[in-house]
DNA sequence: GTCTATACCGAGATAGAC
DNA sequence: GTCTATCTCGGTATAGAC
């Protein structure tokens, strides 16, 4: 109980610290890579330059390892996308250009980024063997639920013309953000940053035909 | 080389003969169930009542075991795609309905047969340890390919107003397919029929609004 | 006291040998 | 079909270093 209140003394269990630190991004790093089964507890710790004893008196098992880092980095994604939201789709003034601009951004982050791809290719993946890995659905929740807001608001304005706002949200995702997912998930050739700009375009475009307001009255 | 010409004797390597097919279809479920890392030959062996040394005679090894397998799997997969879209897409007479009946049967293959799913995680879960694995977005192409083929028919027919078939295409196939899909990765919880019918039918709805033809000329 | 290094254990894996 | 060789893994224990 020496030196109380300094920061060596809140690390109870996890990452606090600078060697928790480097264990949870070695630990990420390797996952990522490797996924779960390939990666050893070992390579982590040489990853990390750290004793593999150290390892196991941080974080107990690889599955909490495990389990932990990965609950971190997908909780900072979702930060990192809400940001995005909020940026783009806080206040609306072109209805096509701001949501093409917001899709587009979140694609290029996660087009140029592999880490993301990784990510959510090792979710899935080991979706099946921690369950409760992720919160289920929560993911795709916190996504579509800010989206779902956004629509509501432009539904309300008469700017397009929605009466299921959260269905509508789902059919922006899936045609944008999605669309690039599945393309990635596959095969591992990337998808161009020049492609992915295509396929949010088209996308949008689609959306904004199938959701317009109908003409105030005939013309022409 | 005893009993020639008898069936036994055409068995070159995988799975020609009962043994091989029991082989196949042990692993198949495994891999399935487990994974490729946490499915061992051993469990293959025994699942197919089968001695190990059998396993590696016709098969090599494991890793041959697990792509023979997957890539067989998948190739079915596809034919079974292939009967379901030329059947509702061969001619179609109400657009809506149509694609409706068709995307539905697609989902409700999926989703009632959990192998399906397991299939598509697996691929996606060992894309990136074993390149190659599918022959690199053919299988989208597959999918999109047909239905491309039909909804220029339809454009040419002047019942839709599509000016790029294949994106269009890879529209439908989000707001329908791959939007299911989506929602079972992440977690494991399973799709229900009567959502699946709710999200087929809204995306389609959603296609057809966003690639209808213009009315021909004013009206009320 | 905590971290490092290393040796160690039992289990289970692939692959091959009778 | 069994049996064995060899390897790696998760996890622990034991030693010493700052």
């Amino acid at each position: 109980m020496a030196t109380p209140g300094t920061p060596t003394e809140r690390r109870a269990v996890g990452a606090a610290g600078p060697k928790g630190e480097a264990i949870a991004a070695a630990a990420l790093r390797l996952f990522l890579r490797d996924g779960y089964e390939r990666t050893s507890v070992d390579a982590i710790a040489a990853e990390a330059g750290v004793s593999k004893r150290t390892v196991y008196n941080r974080y107990g098992d690889k599955e909490n390892l495990f389990l932990s880092v990965l609950r971190d980095t997908y909780k900072s994604m979702m930060m990192t996308f809400r940001g995005i939201a909020e940026k783009h789709l806080g206040d609306v003034t072109d209805v096509r250009q701001d949501l093409t601009a917001f899709a587009l951004e979140v694609a290029l982050t996660m087009t140029t980024a592999p880490d993301r791809i990784a990510l959510v290719r090792l979710i899935m993946s080991e979706a099946p063997f921690f369950p409760g890995l992720i919160t289920a659905e929560q993911g795709a929740a916190t996504m579509t639920g800010i989206i779902t807001a956004c629509l509501a608001r432009l539904a309300g304005e008469g700017r397009l013309a929605i009466s299921d706002p959260a269905e509508a949200a789902g059919h922006l995702v899936a045609l944008t953000i999605n669309r690039i997912n599945a393309r990635t998930m596959f095969g591992v050739l990337p998808v161009s940053d020049a492609e992915a700009e295509r396929i949010v375009t088209s996308g949008v475009a689609a959306f904004v035909r199938a959701y317009r307001p109908a003409p105030p009255g005939p013309a022409a």
